[in-house]
Formats: C-alpha cells, structure tokens, sequence
DNA sequence: GAAATGGAGTGAAACATTACACGGACAGTA
DNA sequence: TACTGTCCGTGTAATGTTTCACTCCATTTC
C-alpha cells in the first residue's frame, strides 16, 4: 500500500501475486492460464494500476503497432478529412498513428521518412511530393495520389474519370461552352489526370474548352485576370468552369459573383474535386466530384498493415461520384 | 559487405568500426570522443546505414520525445489547425506527436489517455469533452478550453474578453439591437464564457440584446425558426448577431441570404468565433473574433515539456482579436 | 497400473539501448 | 620520479517486455 514511488512494472505485479514473470504475461496478452491464476494477476494488476510498456514490448518482439501519417498540412480540408478517415481506420484496428506534416518540402519529407523508420513503425501512409523519395525496404510504405512503382502501392481516386465526369455533368446541365481551371504543382501525380479526363469527356461530346493551369506559387489574381479577358458586355466566354479543387472553386465563386455581378449557377456553373465541405451546404451553389476519403483510408490501412501481397496491385483507383454534399461524416 | 539481412544494432556498428558500444553510443549522442574514433564510427554508422531504436531507447532511458495530443476529429477547421499548430511547435523542438480523435467521447477519451500512459508519452496535450476526466499524476497533461482544477494547466483564449468584443465592434458597426446564438454542449468550459462577455458588452453598452441557446443534437433548424419567429414584414428584429463559431456564422449566414432574402452586411451584420476560414475570404462578409492558435499552440507545448513549476498558472488566458482574416498561414 | 499426452506455470535469455564504474594513458606539478 | 588529475575508451549492468525450453502434474489410453 506504500510502493507508490515509481511505475509498477510486470516484475511488480508478478511478486504482488505471487505468480512467475512469463505468467503475467500470458494474462495481458490473452494467452491461456487456469482460472485462479488469471483472478489472482487481474487483481494485483487493478491494485498496483499497471501498463505493460508499449516500449518494452515494442522492443523484444518488433512489432510496435505505430503508422506514420504524413500529409502536407492539416490545414487543407481535405488533408485533414483524409487523416481523419485514416485516424478512424487504424483505432479501430487497435493502431496507433503518428503523424508527421511536411509542409511540401521534399527534403523534410525524406527526413521524416527516415525518422519514421528510426522510431520503428510498422509503416508509413505518405501523400508525397518527393518524386525521388528513398524508402527503406524493410518498412512497408503506401502511396498516396503519388505513383512510385510497382514496388510502391499507392491508393487515388478516379481522377481521370473525375474529370470526364465533371465534363459530362456540365453538359449534362446544359453548359456549352467550358473552361478547366487549376493550380498546382509540376509534378507528375495522379490528380493531374482530372485535367487529361476533362478533355477527353470534353472531346467525347464535342464541346470547346479552354484551360487555364498556372503553377504553385503564383499568385490567383492570375485566374481573375484570366476570367476577365474571357469576359465581354457582362457576359462570360464560358458557362461552366471546372476547378481542380473545392477550396479553388469557393474562391473562383467569390470573384464571378462579388466582383464580376454573375449569378452561379444561372449564369455560370462551376465543379470542383474533392467532395469535403467544412459548413453547411444551404448557400452552395456549385457542385463537385466527390472523393472517397472513407475508401481511400480504408485501402491505405487495408495495404499497409497487410504483408506485401506477391499479387497486390501496384495502382488502387476508387471511383468517385458527382454530389453536393461530402460523403464524409460532420 | 553481405550482412543485409536484419536492421544493423548498434553492436553491429561497434564491430564494423571495432570499438566498443559505448564509443558508439557517444558518437550518436554527440558526448565527447576521440576525432579518430568518432570518424570511424561514422563511417560505420553510414556503412551499414544503421538507425537508433528509439523503441531501446525510450526503454532505457524513460523519455520517449512523444507527445500525445487528443482532440474531438480532425473535420472541424478548428480542431484541424490547432492540431496543425501544435504540430508545427512541436516538431521544431525534435518532438513527435502522437494522434487520438476523441470524437466528443467521454469514455474514449478517458481509455485514450490510458492508452497514451501505456505508450509512455512525454506528454498530453487535451481539448476534452470529459469533465470527470481521470489522469496519472505521472504524466504531464495540459488542457485546452477546459479547466480542471490547480493541477492541471489549462490554456484557452480571453473567451469572455472575446464575448464583449463581439459586442462591442457590432455596435461600433452601428448595430442598435443584437442577438447571440449558440449551439454547444451542456459542460462548462472556457468557451461558454463567450456569452457571458456578449452580456457583459450589451449591457455596458445600454444595447438589447436576445439569446438563443440549443444544446448540441438538437437540429439546426430550431435557430432557423427562432429566425423567422423574429422576421416581421421582411424585416429581421436584430441587426446584428454573434454566432459562437465561423462555422455558425456560416450556416447562419446562408439562411439569412438564402431563405430570407436579407443582405449581410447590409440588413443584418454577423460576428463569429475562431478565425478559421478554409477558402478565400473574397466573398466573406462576416467579421470574426480570432483565437489565437499559434499562441494556443506554443503555451501548450511549452507547458507540457518544462517540468511541473511550482508556481505555475493553472490558467491561462490569451488575448483575442478582431478581424476577417485568420492568423495562421495558408 | 504404467506410460503417453498435454496443459500450464516457471525462470532465464534476448531485444537495443544508456549509464556507470573502471582503468589506462597522458600531462602538469613539485 | 612520483603524485595527482583529467580525458576517454571499455565492458557490464539495467531497462520491461516476450519467448521458449523445462518441468510438473493431471488426465487419458491401452
């Protein structure tokens, strides 16, 4: 009633019942053990209010049930909804996340890598933008929106098919004239496929396009400089516009209707990617392609944890859909 | 030239470099050693690209450099760059941080933070929604937005501060009659401060003023009513409003515009809480009071890695801001 | 009834590191 | 030369688990 010094410790439990070393540790880890026994170790284990060291344990058997999680940001909704999802999947499977942000910085993305190796995970969910990211072969690695190889699992939607629906549903809703705006980084990765999907749904159907795709860093006022050369008498060259993410169309929404006096949808539709919506949906006007976070979580975690399959699929495409709404839980 | 069969030890390295593991040991942890020797163990080290465990060394050494931090999710902008804030402080001082989603779940909450005593942490860094929260008292643990008494250190902004600043800068807007409207849960917290500064404001200021407080589960649809029970002949009976969230405001907001047919802010003017906003803010018409996450973040951390002061405050309280913006980068 | 079988408790080894006591070499001082 | 002190490499103990070879006892089988 007095030893409550320092953290008890298995040895500490055992004394206290009286029992071997290896015996308590069959009964914190399920293992089968006579009754008795078991009531006896429970009790000193609820009386000393031990925990067995997830450090020790990691250690002796290698196997420390940890996934680094490294995304760019959490500031991005969709970064942050995506972790969410992941969060969910590995808790259920009784895994621990940790996580790593690397702010788009290859070189810090490399160093994370390799810190996550040190700490001994037992893999590593990445959306990288490092094309030449070295990875260890011993700890298993899955790739997000990011292609690196047969060796390399990597999990994304359907952009290319995202984008020929986005195409098809402007249409669909009576656009006859459209335009395919995008930002983003020079990068070969799954997302730039919306772009080649939205010209191919464009050509399917015979209706002119135009794009207007600028880089990373550049400022936006470059859309609105854009938009306003396509912009005569009040009206707009185009009558649907596709943006390559939700937070792009929120923005170019913003600028068509505060600054340009249009009306969305009336006078000009606009589609975004990505589906994660942070509030309500009573004044959006604009619609979106959908990703399925949930899937893509599922899938990254479903790879990761499993051995390296001899067969598993090297690219995971999951199919999107058109919506207003996130299929995300608020 | 052959040995690539498991991860290398540091034995390993003290047999390539041939001095002893305690030679090795230093070099890795920087302690004085001898040019030559540190030159050869570092060559040894790249050599066989040898790793620490910090499994065996969080064993031996009882500190992890592992914090773990638990918020309700990650959907919630605020709760996602918060996260992204204690991030960013805490990887700049060589710090992980370890992931738990709380989902507004008492009894998780508590089972996560046995989970994280078990991981044996540095460290937990807590937004909590569990009043009866039981926590070790050999694990530093620090809260936010909730106090739990002189034990425990808890860091929020000037929430009643922010309250009558919300009231203040709508009147100073010209605003003659105001309204707080207000979705949350029952617990006390730091947040449920606000209204009793939004009192404080109007009451100062000699302004009306009318609350309308739901409790979290009840559907958003009974503020839209408390709205059209106060619209008479296209006319609102406020002119201005102060939601306890962005994210409120938002909603709010929409309804106004969207159902109503009210101008914001030119009928009716809208103040929300945070400071977050995830798009653009060329459309935004709602002015904010913004929490100071970066500030929120840095106490946090500073707080759960400096050992217990004795004379440490148990509470402490960060200035808020008026604005449209947000503080934290994009 | 004796031998084979199997379930279950025991205790030591192993995991990869850090901490520490020890000792050898070398320099400075008297 | 001898004494003292400093510097630094060495090797062993210790950290809290899991694993495994052993042993013991009870049950089954012929």
């Amino acid at each position: 009633m007095s030893e409550s010094k320092s953290v008890p410790t298995m040895k500490d439990v055992a004394r206290e019942a009286g029992v071997a070393l290896g015996t308590v540790s069959k009964v914190v880890n399920g293992l089968p053990v006579g009754e008795d026994y078991r009531l006896r170790v429970e009790k000193a284990i609820e009386k000393l209010n031990y925990r067995v060291s997830s450090y020790a344990r990691g250690l002796r058997s290698n196997k420390t049930y940890t996934i680094a999680v490294m995304v760019p940001n959490l500031i991005s909704p969709f970064f942050s909804k995506l972790v969410n999802c992941i969060n969910h999947e590995l808790s259920a499977r009784k895994y621990r996340m940790l996580f790593y942000a690397t702010d788009y910085d290859p070189a810090q993305e490399q160093e994370l890598v390799h810190l996550a190796e040190q700490q001994k995970v037992d893999g590593i969910i990445c959306l990288s933008y490092n094309p030449h990211l070295q990875v260890s072969p011993d700890v298993p690695l899955v790739s997000i929106d990011r292609y690196f190889g047969a060796q390399i699992p990597c999990v994304a939607s359907d952009n290319y098919g995202g984008g020929r629906l986005a195409a098809e549903k402007l249409v669909e809703n009576g656009c006859k004239n459209l335009a395919f705006l995008r930002i983003g980084s020079k990068l070969t990765n799954e997302p730039n496929k919306r772009k080649d999907g939205f010209i191919a749904g464009c050509e399917a159907l015979d209706v002119p396009y135009t794009l207007k795709i600028i880089d990373d860093g550049t400022p936006y006022t470059a859309f609105f400089e854009f938009l306003e050369e396509h912009f005569h008498d009040g009206k707009l060259d185009f009558d649907g516009i596709f943006c390559v993410t939700d937070s792009m169309a929120h923005v170019i929404r913003g600028a068509l209707t505060q600054h340009m006096g249009l009306r969305v949808p009336e006078d000009v539709q606009i589609i975004g990617f990505d589906g994660v919506r942070h509030f309500g949906d009573l004044e959006y006007t604009c619609s979106t392609i959908v990703q399925p976070l949930e899937a893509i979580a599922a899938n990254c975690v479903e790879l990761v944890l499993s051995p390296r399959g001899e067969n598993a699929p090297a690219l995971i495409c999951l199919p999107v859909s058109y919506g207003w709404g996130g299929t995300t839980r608020e």
